[in-house]
DNA sequence: AAATATTTGTCCGTATGTATC
DNA sequence: TGATACATACGGACAAATATT
């Protein structure tokens, strides 16, 4: 580390270079860090800044030491983008909201394609299941919204694209908050989800992607214009 | 392996009551935390528990700390998140590249409409340098790296989304690192890129489209289907 | 089963650089 | 200019949890 016209904080700097070392050295979850010690070595840091830097992915979520064992990478998990989300991102921005949905709606309509050929008839039974209890559950309630979101899942969760289905499930952690703060507008008709899944079921691509976009032209999405093309 | 009657790390129980003391007191960004010394004391930790939790909201781009002036709450952005996410979360090396790319494409493909509109004269003018400096450097070399990002840079900064902003940021970075391993394969020519400029100095929205298309077929891109509707 | 070594958790002290008055 | 307040950074020390012999 250069540290004769470093400008930035070491902290800052240190938790770049153990996060680089974790992409380069390909390390998977369950695999251990070096120790502290080895770390301090290697970064030519105090302690006390190596800990500033590991501590910081630990409250992440991203791993978790343990004494007299080490310091392990931990399956990734959405928590930390959750518990942060509702601090510091909620607050007083209406607008942050039209741009999650908006994005959801274009990850959607852009990858239905890819989802459809992917679906199995087994996860086409559990949207059937799903869209069902949706028809019976209270409109505009928790049990409703947690409907909606799996259904979204389902729809996406063959598809083997980690990347998208990372983002998908970040812009539902994200707007899971705005849900608990009572902000989130009514989402689309149940009669509408079915109709998606009606389309699944006979196997017919025109009617799904037919049936998705009367989905996300109601409820929540219904403002939300999103480029589409032939 | 008794972990429910262990007591959790300072830090970490740190960590959330300062974010709590945030929420309650409504701190606004621009607003200043109390000085590290207050918090030990209210916290009841050390100096240096203290700090691995407040480092922890500093490396996340939520407060930024001044020698002899103190620590402040920041604007809050997704882009730290949305780097760890992509990090973190799918490392199957092989496929993330085309994952990345694809998203890319997908992404600027849907939004094109509104950064068509939302472009000033100004900026057409920085793109026009772009491009111009583009087909004059060595193709394949790290200056045509940098100038088509510039080039995707420059076509969406006037709009006014910064999710889509921090998330388009997030790929550049994570491209880059592909870039640096020598994994990137060849980008568009500039005489693609040539043609949305010109499109753009003619303000030609049908010009500007199809020469998105074109330039999104080519090089790195070419294999990346996306899904486009009318 | 016990003793020892390893590793992280926590605290303290000190020196330095920087911003403010 | 000087004094004060604050964050940055380093090093040492001991405790607690775990692994190893």
């Amino acid at each position: 580390m250069d540290r004769a016209n470093r400008t930035e904080k070491l902290y800052l700097q240190a938790f770049r270079e153990i996060r680089q070392y974790i992409v380069d050295e390909n390390l998977q979850p369950g695999d251990t860090l070096p120790t502290e010690q080895q770390l301090c070595q290697k970064l030519g840091v105090s302690r006390n800044v190596l800990r500033e830097a590991i501590k910081s992915m630990e409250v992440m979520g991203l791993i978790e030491a343990c004494p007299g064992r080490g310091t392990e990478l931990c399956e990734f998990s959405y928590e930390f983008l959750l518990q942060n989300v509702i601090c510091f991102a909620g607050r007083d921005q209406s607008r942050r909201l039209d741009e999650l949905v908006n994005l959801q709606k274009t990850l959607e309509l852009s990858y239905m394609r890819q989802a459809f050929q992917s679906l199995s008839p087994e996860t086409v039974k559990e949207l059937r299941a799903c869209v069902n209890s949706l028809q019976s559950a209270e409109p505009a309630s928790l049990q409703a919204f947690e409907l909606h979101h799996r259904f979204h899942t389902l729809l996406f969760r063959e598809l083997d694209n980690r990347l998208l289905h990372d983002l998908l499930s970040a812009l539902d952690v994200m707007q899971r908050q705005y849900h608990k703060a009572g902000r989130l507008p009514a989402l689309p008709e149940a009669e509408l989800a079915d109709a998606v899944v009606r389309a699944l079921e006979e196997y017919n691509y025109q009617a799904f992607a037919q049936a998705m976009f009367s989905y996300f032209s109601n409820g929540i999405f219904e403002k939300q214009d999103v480029l589409v093309y032939e």
